[in-house]
Order: structure tokens, then C-alpha cells, then sequence
DNA sequence: GTTGCATAACTATTTTTATAGTTATACGTT
DNA sequence: AACGTATAACTATAAAAATAGTTATGCAAC
């Protein structure tokens, strides 16, 4: 899979709120300073070559959805990062986050909960 | 804190592991195709600019060493990347990877005990 | 049917990142 | 002291990413 630049992600990101958008939707959403119309125009096409998303066409405008779920993409995102951070333990990353104090014990019985009573 | 491009997050990853090397020492860690000693000295010696290193002169040459912890940029890198995918919720990422069977009850609960016991 | 607007596509420019050739310098060896 | 080697610094080039101007086209309003 290609990686998003940072660009890519941040517009990628709009497109994952919004489900399914026109540039000028993904545009409005944008925090100031705005980039340029035709900017995001062209970075989302360029996304599209890359195969992240497609289009609809309505009459002479496109509107774009994401082919990969917010998901799947950072589920790939985290394997690559645990992958150079943690050798690929997810479980150091928790206890990294644990000893942090980013996540509490609480916190984890809760999840457990939840897969147990899945 | 500025940010680490690719290759030098790559290059630092190698700093982390040998904790102070020279640019030889670096090179010789990098996989085939191996870049160019030259491009190696440039990329660390704009990292030292942007105070992601340092080094200690030996003589004629320079032997260069991380003055972030790998954990402190895997957090703050961590903490940019929850906010953008899990709206800043840790508890919904170590869902998501219990979910996606990344971590298991198991490891959980001797995350658990490891805090419990500290 | 001509004008004006919205939009996608195309093109160009600038900025950033990656890469490595070239040069200058210090040091050890003969 | 001349020569070779290792190295940092400097310079140049190439590749990738970000940005926006320009052009072409379809459609709506007059």
C-alpha cells in the first residue's frame, strides 16, 4: 500500500468525517488559512491515482469517498510504527502507554469487559 | 518539535539502537542498498541542526548521539496520531487493537498486574 | 446563442527531501 | 616534506510534495 504524505492524510482525513464530499466540502472544512481551491483539487486526484479514493459523477462535478476505511489505514499506519518503535509488540505499547499514564487500569478492566463479554 | 522526515527517522531509529555512533557505524547498519556515506553525514547533520542530535568531536571525526529519547518522540508522535485518529481517546486505540486481536485478555492483565505491582 | 459561472484537468512554480559529487583539512606513513 | 587516507563541510542535482495559475468544458440565465 502507498503511504499518504501529509497533505494526503489531513485531506484523507476530512473525506473520512464527511463519508462523501466535493472539493468544495472538503475545502469548507479546512481550518484558515485555506489552501487553495484547485490545491485540494489536485491533491485528492492525486489520491485517487494512488488508489485511496474514487469519485461519483454528478453531472459535470466529482464527488469523492475514501476506498479505505479510516480502519484498515491505520491499522496499517500502527503495524509500520510498532513495527520501528516496539519490534512489533503491541503488548510494550500498551504497557508504554500504561506507564505513562495515558491509559489507566481502569481503563484496561473496561476493555476487558468488553472482549469477554463479545 | 519539529518533525522527523522519513529518512531520518530512519537513520535516528539506528542512532537509538547503537546509543552514539559514527557515520560509519550508522551506514554499516542500514540495509542493502546501503545509502551513500556522504548522504548519511548530510541527513545527520541536519538533524543536529534541527537538535535531534549532538556529537562529540574524537580527533578529526565525529562520533553523534540522539538527544531525544526514542520513548519521548514515540510519544509525541503517539499523542499526534491519537488526536487525529481516535480523537485524543487512548482507551478507543487499545480497543481497537484488542479488537483487531493485536493484544490479547491475557497480555492485558499482565499489563494489569505489572502497574498494580509497581 | 451569447455571457458568465463552476468545475475538472492541465501546467507551472516553489519548497522540501533525498542523494551524492567535490573540496578542504587533519593525520599518519614513508 | 610529499603522499595517501579518512573525514566533515560544502555544493549541486534529482525526486517528491505542496501550491496555485491557466485552460477547457458544460450548463444555466438571460
Amino acid at each position: 500500500m502507498d503511504k499518504l504524505t501529509q497533505k494526503e492524510e489531513e485531506l484523507m482525513q476530512v473525506l473520512w468525517q464527511l463519508d462523501k464530499a466535493f472539493v468544495k466540502d472538503v475545502v469548507a472544512e479546512l481550518p484558515e488559512p485555506k489552501p487553495h481551491y484547485n490545491t485540494v483539487s489536485t491533491v485528492i486526484r492525486k489520491m485517487e491515482d494512488k488508489g485511496f479514493v474514487s469519485h461519483q459523477s454528478f453531472g459535470t462535478t466529482f464527488q469523492y469517498f475514501p476506498l479505505i476505511s479510516k480502519e484498515a489505514y491505520f491499522k496499517q499506519f500502527m503495524t509500520n510504527t510498532i513495527h520501528n518503535y516496539f519490534d512489533n509488540s503491541y503488548k510494550n505499547v500498551v504497557s508504554f502507554l500504561a506507564q505513562e499514564e495515558k491509559i489507566s487500569v481502569a481503563e484496561l478492566k473496561e476493555i476487558i469487559q468488553l472482549i469477554e463479554n463479545k
